[in-house]
DNA sequence: TCAAAAGTGTTAAAAATACACCCATGG
DNA sequence: CCATGGGTGTATTTTTAACACTTTTGA
C-alpha cells in the first residue's frame, strides 16, 4: 500500500448523507447497519472518505451510490461536523449532506458489501453510532425550515402526484395540520403546479387529479426575483 | 520537523473567516494582504490550517485572534468549500465562518508577521485570491437572510444604540430602504429592546435614546417557541 | 347505497404598508 | 433661529385563518 506523508499532521475528511424518503406512513431515512467496528451492529448514515480528486458533492453522490445505489438524487449541502471526539479512531472531519428522494421511484438495493441498508421510520428510530442522531436532528430542522421557501418538498414525491399527497407531504414536515382549502389555494396561486389532465388510478373513492412542478417556469420566476413559499 | 504518514492521501483542512463589520459609511470585511504565494499582494480572508486538538469554531476563532487581533465575537459556520481546484499547491477543503463584529469596540492590530489587516467597503473590494469572492458571496446571501428572522444584526452595534443605527443596519443589509414608523413600531413589539433611559452624547441635533439587546429575555422567549422577525 | 376522499368560497381577523408633521438640540 | 435628525398615529390594503358542505368513485 501507498503510504502519503505530510509536514502536519491532517484530520481525516469524510462525507455523510442524510438520505429523506417519504411514503404513506411516515417521513424515513435512509440508514446502514454498521458491519465493523466501531459501533458494530449499531445503524449510521451512509458515508466514507473523501477522495482527493473529487468535489466534496461528488464524495457525497459517490458514497450513496456505492452503499445504497442511489442516484439522480436532489442532495445539498447540511454542515460540517468537527468535534473532536466524534470518532472514536483518530479524528475525523464529516462534511454532511442531506439528499430528497420519494420512495416509489428509488429502490435502494443491498450495499456491495451486503451491508443492511433500511429506510427507518423517523418518529421510531433505532440507536445510531457516532454523533449521528445529533447531526440527524441538524438535517430535519433544515428540512421544517426550508421547506416552507424553497421548493424542494416535491423531491419526496413522484412527478405526478396529487394536492392531497403534497398536503400531507407538509403536514409531516412540519409536523402540524395544516387547513385544505387554504392550502390548495396557497399551493396553486403562484401557478408553479401544472395540472397534468389525469387522475389517479385504482383508488377506491373519487380519483384525484394528477399535478407536477413545473421546474422550468420555477427557474423563470427565479430570475425575476421570485420567492417561493408555503 | 515531524512527519505524519497515512494509508491513503487526504486534503488539507482549513478553516476561513468572513468577518463583518458595520460603521457609519459601509458594510465592511475584514481583509489580509497576503504576504508569501499564491496571490502574493492579493486580499483574502483570514484563516488557516485546522490542527488536530482544537474543534472548527476554535480553529475559526484561533486564526482570526491571531490574524487579526480579533476576539471574543459572534461566529457561525457558514459553507465548506471543496472544489478540486480552489487552492492552486493542493487539494484543500475549507469549512468557513462568519463572525459579526461592531467597529467601535473592536480595533484589529497588525498581523504578527506585519500583515496588512483593513476592513474594506463591501460595495468597493478589490481583487480577492482563491476562490474568496465566491465565499464572501455566499456569506452576504446568508446575512442577508438571516438578519431577518434571528437577532444578529445587534451583533454589529454597540451594546447601546438608537433605533436609527439599528434601522440604516438593517438597510445596509438588505440594501432597501424601510419606513421609519414601521421599522420602530415592528422592532419594539416584540419587546426585546431594553429602553437604557439614555441619550447619545455629541450630536448637533436632538439625542436619541439609547436601548439594548435583551439577550435573556430573547433566550427565555426562543424556550417558549419565539421566533424573531424583522 | 355507503364509505372515503376530492373538491370548492366566503367572511373575519391580523399584519403590512403608506404616509406627514411637530419636537428637541447644538451650532 | 435654523438645520438636523428624533419621535409619533391612522387609514388602507393585503394576507392569513377559520370554517362545512357537495361531488365523485369503487366496493
Amino acid at each position: 500500500m501507498m503510504a502519503h506523508t505530510y509536514d502536519y499532521p491532517r484530520p481525516a475528511l469524510t462525507v455523510d448523507c442524510v438520505v429523506f424518503g417519504l411514503d404513506e406512513e411516515d417521513l424515513k431515512v435512509l440508514l446502514i447497519r454498521r458491519a465493523i467496528p466501531p459501533f458494530t451492529g449499531k445503524w449510521a448514515l451512509p458515508g466514507g472518505f473523501v477522495h482527493l480528486d473529487e468535489t466534496l458533492e461528488q464524495a457525497a453522490k459517490r458514497e450513496l451510490a456505492e452503499e445504497t445505489g442511489l442516484g439522480d438524487v436532489f442532495i445539498e449541502q447540511l454542515y460540517t461536523f468537527g468535534a473532536l471526539e466524534r470518532d472514536p479512531r483518530e479524528r475525523v472531519v464529516s462534511v454532511v449532506y442531506y439528499a430528497l428522494v420519494n420512495l416509489r421511484d428509488h429502490q435502494i438495493r443491498a450495499a456491495t458489501d451486503a451491508r443492511d441498508v433500511a429506510w427507518r421510520s423517523i418518529p421510531a428510530l433505532p440507536e445510531l453510532g457516532f454523533d449521528h442522531r445529533e447531526i440527524l436532528a441538524v438535517a430535519l430542522a433544515r428540512l421544517k425550515g426550508k421547506v416552507r421557501y424553497q421548493p424542494i418538498g416535491f423531491e419526496l414525491l413522484p412527478r405526478k402526484f396529487t394536492l392531497s399527497q403534497l398536503q400531507k407531504l407538509y403536514e409531516k414536515i412540519l409536523e402540524k395540520p395544516l387547513d385544505k382549502r387554504n392550502f390548495r389555494r396557497k399551493v396553486q396561486e403562484n401557478g408553479l403546479l401544472l395540472d397534468c389532465r389525469e387522475t389517479e388510478q385504482g383508488v377506491a373513492h373519487r380519483a384525484a387529479r394528477l399535478y407536477r412542478f413545473d421546474r422550468k417556469k420555477y427557474a423563470q420566476l427565479c430570475r425575476k426575483g421570485f420567492l417561493f413559499e408555503i
